[in-house]
DNA sequence: TTAGTCGGTATACTCTAGGAAACCAGTATA
DNA sequence: TATACTGGTTTCCTAGAGTATACCGACTAA
């Protein structure tokens, strides 16, 4: 999302929005949530079933963010020796670690569109 | 953060997307996550303290992202009748309510943080 | 009268996340 | 031979988020 997440001046509010920096950078952007949605939903995804499964999103971005949430160890990249050849996607137990976060997302997301909408 | 967050193919999964899409509507951008932040530490700030509280943010997105928590019902705006004028910005319950999210993302961003750095 | 504070606006710019489309190698089927 | 599937990569481009800087009116203290 950000490269740089600004401080608070006051040292304890800063440390933690060092901490929340570092979430953001591993789960913002466009697509990393769909992704995760969708894999902690499916547990193992193909690359091509994925971009199926996510409406809208090119091989291009598909390609970075799996490689990126792969080096933050939240899915798991294993080629399948296969004709042609198939990449299974899964979803690690980190990964689903942060399915409480997005969970957290959900409900307050639910919650605010009915008090905003009325 | 992102105008339109694409949705699951599966409708299971897309009704889910469509209320985080509306989650990180609220709270993403660069400056948001920070406000709130300094507001949920200090309860109230004027805008000149909020300013210089959060360190690299211009007046012009202050401004701005104040103005959009307002309209989202997590901060209430008073002007006071001073001289010079004060203005003080305060964050609601509502608002204190999304800190709950915050504290999740800053407690993975910590786990996070320890679980790749080594 | 000049400089300073407050809470902002207005204008013009930069920069990068993301999008569109073409292309790639390897294998298989018609 | 040509077309299609797999899982991508490369190039070019744009919209919009964010930045820099100057400016504003109202007030006050020196």
């Amino acid at each position: 999302m950000d490269k740089k997440l600004s401080a608070c001046a006051n040292p304890d509010c800063g440390k933690q929005l060092l901490a929340v920096r570092d979430a953001i950078e591993v789960l913002g952007g466009k697509w990393r949530i769909p992704i995760i949605t969708v894999l902690g939903y499916y547990k193992t995804r193909r690359f091509k079933e994925l971009q199926t499964e996510i409406t809208g999103i090119t091989a291009k971005m598909l390609s970075k963010e799996l490689k990126e949430l792969e080096a933050n160890q939240l899915v798991t990249r294993t080629v399948q020796d296969t004709r042609p050849i198939t990449v299974i996607y899964e979803i690690t137990p980190y990964g689903y670690s942060s399915s409480k976060i997005i969970r957290e997302l959900y409900d307050w997301g639910v919650a605010h569109r009915e008090k905003v909408m009325k």
